[in-house]
DNA sequence: TGTCAATTGTCAGCGACTGTCACTAGCCTC
DNA sequence: GAGGCTAGTGACAGTCGCTGACAATTGACA
């Protein structure tokens, strides 16, 4: 069991996430300030800067916790599948805990409603693509590690990485533009769009099309899948 | 011909783009103050945010006036010719123009070294990613007129360009990251890379791997060219 | 040459972030 | 259970990026 010091720091902490999605979501990241969000829970501005090392951390504290979850989830996962069905369905089976893990620190619904805000603030996908690319590298890591294959000298595994997380990025994109936010149409955009990546990348979609038939398997990555609406 | 005005404006906009790439080339991009930018070019503070929205702003200058002759070559290119090969011809045909443009402001020296800078430095590494991505865009929808293609339809602009653009990053890196940071081995190390794009796309590549088959094309795209030293 | 408009400098101020130091409050020992 | 130890906090002063407002200057043009 935790010491009371040590919950007491958790729970300034989780307050300090939630005071800070809640003032994000309502009136926008640039536009909220640190002192705002210190005011909401009552601690001084040196304490917000002692957990998180800048504004920005807060705004991707939820973020980095899925990351970790599902890096760890892949981790754990015992040998054998293939690596694009490996980071399938870990996907598909951690989605529930993770979500639990977001729900004891804030409602869900502020989690989804902050990757709006992201995916709308230049300076947030800034960041944002810079951590996908961190959580790139890491993944691809753990996947040559499983394969037993040397990174400096195979490059599927960070493609292999790259395509998945360039899929998802587009679902999390696709999805946050469009008009139902609720966490089981995220679930749904995520999960049609990464189950299309296996089959788009075996199949052969040169059907007819104006393009050179070797573009055409790669194109399928980025397609929207049927009955998705367009979010432009 | 231009006034003095006009004369005078551009001289300050270029000497103090050049005195923030020395700054930053010989001390870091952090620890650089916008002070003492302006005291190198004695001017005042005030000044520098009327040319420049931010300090991150001069420092992607150079980056962003090779990014828009690029675009504005494509632009201009005739009809005709597979996409991949529009992009690359037009890279290696403009290489030299754009390097003279560079000249007028500062020695392409500052220039290949503040690629060095920005690939070290977290926050710049961030707003190169976000502008990579603004490029990636107008690149499709030129691709996409080129090709009479909608955009919101034909993914494969997209695709494709971010085949050519993740490509291009690789080779940036992978070149910012070595030993001979000259001109020449920049080139070197573009054209070597973006060669092997098309080629890469269009070869079967399953050559006894232990990789399913349908990831191997994609694979390539980042594979080392020989020759090219592995940079990490 | 005098008027107009564009450009620049000065100043005051906000917000993110940091170093320092005194203080408070869990924790651990006797 | 008292007292020392130390992790965590608050208060304060200061730096740096950046902005608004207004006055001073300087090229442009009649």
């Amino acid at each position: 069991m935790t010491g009371l010091r040590e919950r007491k720091k958790q729970r300034t902490r989780d307050a300090l996430v939630r005071a800070a999605h809640e003032l994000f979501v309502e009136q926008g990241y640039e536009t909220t300030t640190v002192d705002e969000i210190v005011a909401a829970v009552d601690v001084s501005q040196r304490t917000f800067f002692r957990y998180f090392s800048s504004k920005e951390e807060v705004a991707f504290s939820l973020q980095r916790l899925v990351s970790e979850r599902f890096l760890e989830a892949v981790r754990q996962r015992p040998p054998g599948g293939s690596p694009v069905e490996v980071l399938r369905s870990t996907l598909v089976e951690t989605w529930g805990s993770i979500g639990e893990a977001i729900e004891e620190i804030a409602p869900i619904q502020l989690y989804m409603r902050m990757w709006q805000i992201i995916e709308t603030t230049p300076s947030l996908i800034a960041v944002h693509l810079r951590h996908s690319m961190e959580m790139e590298e890491q993944l691809a890591a753990e996947v040559a590690r499983r394969e037993g294959l040397d990174l400096d000298d195979d490059p599927r595994p960070r493609v292999l990485v790259a395509a998945f997380s360039g899929v998802m990025r587009a679902a999390i994109r696709s999805w946050s533009g469009g008009e139902d936010i609720s966490v089981s149409a995220a679930r749904q955009a995520v999960e049609s769009y990464v189950a299309q990546l296996g089959p788009a990348l075996s199949q052969d979609w040169s059907t007819g099309g104006t393009s050179p038939s070797h573009v055409v398997s790669a194109a399928a990555l980025t397609a929207r899948p049927p009955g998705t609406p367009s979010s432009n």
